[in-house]
DNA sequence: ATGCAGAATGC
DNA sequence: GCATTC
DNA sequence: GCAT
């Protein structure tokens, strides 16, 4: 059952010839073959001495005279970046000495970490590297490049300026007078402008559609009965541009679900106070609380912590008076942490309710030429790309809401988010329209390699390893070509690419859920199933449809075993039609599917995942998987500051982090909340707000 | 210098 | 144990 | 890359 639709189509084959070094036409595309880095810098050397320095570039020769001894990830093979990048010092002037010898070479540069650099050196220290040997990070290059757009001479600044402001490591800062430069590199950006040809090519990032906002008024937090409605929650729905066709593997969909096994509380009741011994701290408590550590042979342990996390809560009433307090101390101290997910004055995202952005913002260009930047880190895979992908996509989002066109640097650097280095490239293309730094960072990889990111069940890593293997298209994946094996679900990702990247119509979801519900319901009528995600949100259009479902146990009786019945009666009415993962233990309470379904047997597929719950998380379910990750993010720092862990199943008291690594859980907290949203946000002093009103991406 | 969420699932 | 997903 |  192959889907040639989808296969058919090869967005990464639309005849694009990319010359990234214009001296070298033919650059061997060759599939399978490993090249080491020291190989591929002996062949570009040799080439250019072959067209005898008469290269047709235009690049500025900023590196001439620089020997450069250039350090990728990987020693044994020259990944495309790494080739990318050989070409790009190469094409700049610059001479790449193939292996390290550091007699011939003037700089080293690397963005990897000193270890395997000594290592791979056979060296011991940075000591061992001569001081006549600059050590500096790729952005020494690109910055070059870009400095020499701006400044048009060599010398306007001493060189050991940028060296050191590039050192790759601090503790050996290149040679000469330490340099002097306050805070801030010089905001010259106005400068040339450049006569640079505009290549131009409309990458279309991320479609997005966004706006529709509805008022939803169905609360279903609340619900304590056995309420199966599902009002459409669309009275205002904004048509949604019908964009669902192309493959456009760039903006995967995106919806929180997913799940998890035991739950540690059954139930979330806290018994009557009791004063314990605390070895959580809580603010202005600490010294009046007995010291003294839980004892792991003391029977009331447990029942200590109930009656802390009770305490909790009532601090956090009272520190939280009404609504849209922030998170203060008794004192008034703001509580802060570092993180996105606090606004600018130091409230946090979820205190206030989501603003829609509109469709396009004042500085659409400027928010359009980062996303292509962003998408080109993404498929860059050192960590450093990692969490500038981070960095680019938290200054997107403060960029969008920005409502004034952006005028100056230090405007740009108001907001929040927005940096020195992404605040000069605002300038960049506001002043130019262009951003250079797209051109560097294009190497001719990002494009097969973001093709393959789209495919579902397949990320960076694998996406590389293909790429590397010689893969350029979804056909060469299904050939085989240079060993490729898909995974079952890879396959089925690759089957239909185009179906699981494309956003249905709002219509069609509801439809396709009502299909569901009446199924469902006929197997167990007092089932509680509610779609979430961006349906809940009330979005003009859905990646995809998340399914929640749970079931009261007041009659004593479960929803378990249901999923099973249910899955093998929609797959037996043609709706399910693929399965992408199913939980391996069908009793369980608490369990995740994911798979694609049809309206019809004519329609696209879509992505559909049911979750089933405990009765008692599902106000933090409903909380959890409606939620903007955005909102989510913002909502769980905020618990973490005021000592809380909030998590799909509950709100929880007293959790306690292993100090050295605050990521490691020494233990689970209690639940203090979790059966309604009104509760959580309640406690969180969070103000209520509809699902509509969640949305920060 | 450090964190940027965190947990589940599949291979 | 790593990669991927939500 | 940004904020702390």
């Amino acid at each position: 059952m192959i889907d040639v639709r989808a296969a058919a189509h090869d967005p990464a084959k639309a005849g694009k010839s990319k010359a990234a070094v214009p001296g070298f036409k033919s650059r061997p595309k060759k599939s399978k073959e490993l090249v080491t880095p020291l190989e591929y810098a002996q062949r570009l050397q040799a080439a250019l001495t072959e067209l005898g320095g008469r290269k047709n570039t235009s690049a500025s020769q900023f590196l001439k005279g620089k020997r450069v001894f250039y350090y990728g990830r990987d020693l044994n093979f020259a990944s495309a970046e790494t080739r990318g990048r050989m070409e790009l010092i190469v094409k700049h002037g610059g001479t790449l000495v193939p292996s390290y010898d550091p007699a011939q070479i003037t700089h080293i540069v690397t963005d990897g970490a000193k270890r395997p650099l000594l290592r791979s050196l056979g060296l011991r220290t940075l000591e061992d590297i001569p001081g006549h040997i600059h050590i500096v990070k790729w952005s020494w290059i690109t910055s070059g490049i870009g400095r020499m757009r701006y400044a048009g001479n060599d010398d306007e600044l001493p060189q050991t300026d940028y060296e050191f402001m590039h050192a790759s490591f601090s503790e050996r800062m290149p040679p000469g007078p330490v340099p002097r430069f306050k805070a801030g590199f010089p905001p010259r950006t106005k400068a040339v402008s450049l006569s640079s040809r505009v290549q131009e090519r409309p990458r279309n990032g991320a479609p997005s559609i966004r706006g529709g906002s509805v008022d939803g008024s169905d609360d279903s937090g609340e619900i304590s009965h056995i309420t199966n409605f599902t009002q459409d929650a669309g009275p205002k729905q904004r048509v949604s541009t019908p964009d669902h066709a192309g493959p456009s593997p760039l903006s995967p969909p995106l919806s929180p679900v997913h799940g998890s096994r035991s739950r540690v509380y059954s139930t979330c009741i806290v018994p009557p106070k009791a004063s314990g011994p605390a070895h959580i701290r809580i603010p202005e408590d600490d010294k009046r609380s007995g010291k003294g550590e839980v004892s792991a042979d003391d029977p009331l342990a447990e029942f200590y912590d109930h009656a802390r996390a009770e305490r909790d809560v009532e601090l956090h009433q009272h520190n939280t008076n009404g609504d849209a307090e922030e998170g203060r101390t008794e004192k008034g101290e703001m509580l802060h942490k570092p993180g996105e997910a606090k606004n600018g004055k130091g409230g946090f995202l979820c205190d206030n309710k989501g603003n829609r952005s509109p469709d396009r913002c004042a500085n659409q260009d400027v928010v359009e030429k980062l996303e292509q930047l962003m998408e080109l880190h993404r498929t860059k895979s050192s960590m450093e790309d990692h969490w500038r992908v981070y960095s680019y996509g938290k200054a997107i989002r403060a960029l969008r809401q920005h409502p004034r066109r952006i005028t100056s640097y230090e405007q740009a650097r108001g907001i929040d988010g927005v940096g020195d280095k992404t605040a000069q490239k605002i300038m960049e293309i506001i002043s130019t329209g262009e951003l250079r730094r797209l051109d560097f960072e294009k190497t001719d990889d990002a494009e097969t390699i973001t093709l393959f990111q789209g495919i579902y069940g397949v990320g960076l890593n694998t996406a590389r390893k293909w790429y590397n293997r010689g893969c350029r298209t979804l056909q060469d994946l299904n050939e085989g070509k240079g060993g490729v094996q898909l995974s079952h679900v890879q396959q089925i990702g690759v089957n239909y690419y185009a179906d699981i990247n494309s956003r249905m119509p709002r219509a069609e979801a509801t439809e396709i859920f009502e299909r569901v519900k009446t199924i469902a319901l006929r197997l167990d009528p007092r089932l509680f199933i509610e779609i979430l995600g961006s349906y809940r949100r009330g979005e003009p259009d859905c990646g995809d449809i998340d399914v929640l479902i749970t079931r009261p146990t007041d009659d004593g009786k479960t929803h378990r075993g249901l999923l099973r019945r249910l899955l093998g009666e929609l797959h037996a009415q043609g709706i399910l039609t693929e399965d992408l993962c199913l939980p391996d233990d069908f009793n369980d309470l608490e369990l995740v599917y994911r798979g694609l379904c049809r309206r019809d047997a004519y329609s696209t597929r879509r992505r559909i995942d049911f979750l089933t719950i405990p009765y008692e998380s599902r106000g933090a379910a409903l909380l959890y998987y409606t939620s903007d990750p955005q909102f989510n993010r913002s909502l769980r720092m905020k618990a973490n500051v005021m000592g809380f862990a909030l998590n799909q199943r509950g709100l929880f008291a007293g959790v306690v982090r292993n100090p050295s690594d605050k990521r490691q859980k020494l233990s689970d907290g209690t639940c203090v909340a979790s059966e309604t949203e009104r509760e959580i946000f309640r406690i969180l002093g969070v103000p209520w707000q509809e699902p509509h009103e969640r949305v920060r991406g």
